[in-house]
DNA sequence: CGATTCTTTGAAAACAGTCAATCTGTGTGG
DNA sequence: CCACACAGATTGACTGTTTTCAAAGAATCG
């Protein structure tokens, strides 16, 4: 629902009745049910894609045909393939629903045209950016200096919500590490 | 030198006479010896550093005292704290010299009013940061799926020019792997 | 309820980390 | 200019962690 989306955005800035018709008018809902793509590896990507209801989950495969879940995408986040939108190459990515969803999508131009229309709303935009670098900064930073139990504890830190909604090994996956190892990770929390 | 800078932004975009003198009057010329520090953890990082020389690296602390090498950047990158940039809060990366360099410092405030004045500056601002954000998830992908060899391949074939001005401990630091690892790394990839 | 997917567990193997010693090259001070 | 110190790289032996493979339980869904 498009309602979800706007009260996104004015839970972040406020917006005029006629601002509020100029993104309503952008938008796209789609109905994607669980297991369905939303983007696959190798498509263009040049939408925005918010997420009003249910799930996802971005991964890439790399050359011996193992995933790697990249991110998991609930209610209230953006979704896509921002190396394909920015770059206006073929996406690495794949992004599929894990549970039946919802997204406003808004395409490209569309997005460009109301951003020129309403600074504040560009605003949040480059804000949500520079976010989105310094998170996967720190994501980096977790990665290189900690160990399998560490990184699941900062993971479970970082996104509480998320853990009951995903399989484990799609969170092994997202960690780098093996749903095995994960599991018992997992068992020796309890234990202490 | 603030001729490099300005050569630097004139090979991505065009730039008038009096846009050159507005961007170097702002600019700051500091130069900053080997092993000497650009910014310290707890600092507030509040502005934008472009190196015209020399190489620097950034690094974090973790809770056990181990430093991890985040980034390096030598001649005509940036450097800097982007979370201490966008949040305003105390940094997390230090930033020091690994040879004699030299930066041009714009202070937050200065950079902001450029940006608003040389409309293509700007432009070239969100396309750094966008990059930026492309690349940090790219690093992401080889974090979580490959092997500490497959790593260091990366590392050469991403950054060829930055392998041999750095120690091999720092490169084994920023991929996450020990010193021992990576030098036996290194040698079975000559005896293949 | 049956089928499928997911998680757990065990044992073995591969991998990476640690510690300690040695080797190398560089730069500094005498 | 040499000698020495020092930082960095390599190597070996060992330890510990993580992966892999296989199998068995548990949970979920149609």
């Amino acid at each position: 629902m498009v309602a979800n989306f706007l009260k996104y955005l004015e839970d972040k800035f406020p917006l005029t009745d006629a601002e509020r018709e100029l993104i309503a008018e952008v938008c796209v809902v789609k109905k994607i049910r669980k297991r369905q793509y939303l983007l696959q590896e190798g498509d263009l990507w040049q939408k925005n894609a918010f997420v009003s209801k249910g799930i996802f989950r971005s991964y890439r495969v790399d050359d011996k045909g193992h995933e790697h879940v990249f991110q998991f995408c609930p209610e209230n986040w953006w979704t896509g393939d921002p190396g394909s939108y920015f770059s206006e190459k073929p996406a690495k990515l794949n992004i599929d629903a894990l549970e039946d969803s919802e997204v406003i999508l808004i395409a490209k131009e569309d997005y460009q045209r109301i951003l020129k229309a309403i600074p504040a709303l560009a605003d949040f935009a480059k804000t949500l950016l520079e976010r989105s670098f310094v998170a996967s900064q720190d994501r980096i930073h977790c990665l290189i200096s900690s160990t399998a139990e560490e990184k699941y504890q900062e993971f479970i830190k970082t996104y509480p919500n998320i853990i009951n909604r995903v399989p484990q090994h799609m969170i092994a996956s997202y960690l780098g590490i093996s749903p095995e190892t994960l599991s018992r990770a997992r068992n020796m929390m309890v234990k202490k």
